[in-house]
DNA sequence: TAGTGGTCTAGACCACATC
DNA sequence: ATGTGGTCTAGACCACTAA
């Protein structure tokens, strides 16, 4: 009848699978919890373990879900001592790769600049949260990040409690606002060090630096958190995996 | 009886993946061909379609083999219409993704500096070539590219059969000297453009540029290629998906 | 029409973690 | 001993391509 544009036929699995998306945005299965098992969600659903096994694969792969065999299906979390910095690829010359200390510098709250409104899809002049802080390694800064939130669901954010939470940024997020980071895109680019960043990490104005634009989506693709970092590259790299 | 160190257990379908790769590094099957059918497979190794699948399944998730329903399997080729660029990660700000001019500006032999020695694990001192190319979009340079591939596997490549082939380097080197690239890892840094770099991307000394080493590796993770890059990302950016 | 990969099922057994 | 995910099998049927 219709025009014939869209898809048009899913297989079963990937009804599962957003059956089973849906359950993890609706809060039914938490962060670091125990989903059931795939014998118990294929009576749920209809279908056989097979099915199920080919939708929890998928989310798997996708990092939504994290498989241990002999004792079940989780729900991921950034909140784990070992997927810590999940998304932050900076990597010293010499060392081990994890332990940066954090300082945070403010947390503002302020009408979303048109930029900041587009990406992440906000109307122009909505409340978002501004927030400054470093990374640094042995005392010496390296990071230096300006990060964008929607002020709605992460009211009540300020620059102590972010302080006071001992482990990843994101974790916080995920228990304290129930907003868990999937995906991101970052556009990078070489810089000069303006005075502002110059003088927070510690370099000579004009210095290059790395420019990290992080858009950070959670679940059906929606946009939750534009970060702009500096990245202080004389000691680190960047590191990145093509296949 | 031994120390017992290994991993001492590998499932069926790791090793029919195993015996692919082997079929697939000695040329059995060349980069574009259609291997023959999971049935078949599934006769001449002895085992059940559904774990020849998944050996294939992880191969095709590694880029080595491409599926086409209703067709077959192929392997996987850099020397495509469709996947061309798939390890160059620099997205122009304005219009579209591909199209930018190659300008081959030497190709040399020579003994191997220790450094690139040590990355394509060559003896110091063992015949390297040394090519310096420049990628240029609208006419303006914007990629300074430095690429060191060791001599034996790329005898007879020269800066004029670089120049006369239509199509990706990574093309060639397929079909011409029969070295696959599989994986690549980059390390990225800001730094300041030197005398050289500036006077080949048009641009002035000390101008911050993107600094890209990338290692290329071809079948069983071997390194085959060494390429540092210097990007002018004035308007250009690199792009990143983190999962 | 024939052949290919893609999906779905049902059942058996293995490896692993926990009790 | 029990329950979980991981592997392997065999067979049926569907979607797609090409001749």
């Amino acid at each position: 009848m219709a025009a014939a544009s869209g898809p048009a036929f899913s297989p079963l699995y990937r009804q599962i699978k957003a059956l089973l998306v849906q359950s993890l945005n609706g809060g039914e299965w938490k962060p670091g919890e125990l989903i059931p098992s795939e014998q118990d969600l294929a009576a749920r659903f209809g279908v056989s373990q097979g099915t199920v096994r080919k939708a929890i694969d998928e989310l798997a792969m996708e990092n939504l879900l994290m498989r241990r065999q002999g004792r079940g299906t989780f729900v991921a979390t950034h909140a784990e001592q070992n997927i810590q910095y999940r998304f932050l690829r900076l990597m010293p010359d010499k060392g081990p790769a994890g332990g940066m200390e954090r300082r945070f510098i403010d947390c503002r709250r302020m009408r979303a600049p048109a930029e900041v409104a587009r990406a992440l899809e906000l109307k122009p002049g909505d409340s978002v949260l501004q927030i400054h802080r470093t990374l640094s390694r042995d005392g010496r800064p390296v990071v230096f990040d300006e990060i964008w939130l929607p002020a709605v669901p992460f009211k009540g954010l300020t620059a102590d409690r972010l302080a006071q939470y001992a482990g990843p940024m994101y974790g916080l997020f995920e228990t304290e606002f129930g907003v868990r980071m999937i995906r991101a895109e970052e556009k990078i680019r070489a810089v000069a060090a303006d005075e502002w960043s110059a003088q927070v990490l510690q370099v000579p104005v004009g210095t290059p630096l790395l420019s990290v634009a992080r858009l950070s989506h959670t679940y059906h693709d929606k946009p939750v958190e534009l970060r702009r970092g500096w990245y202080d590259t004389s000691a680190h790299y960047y590191r990145n995996e093509l296949n």
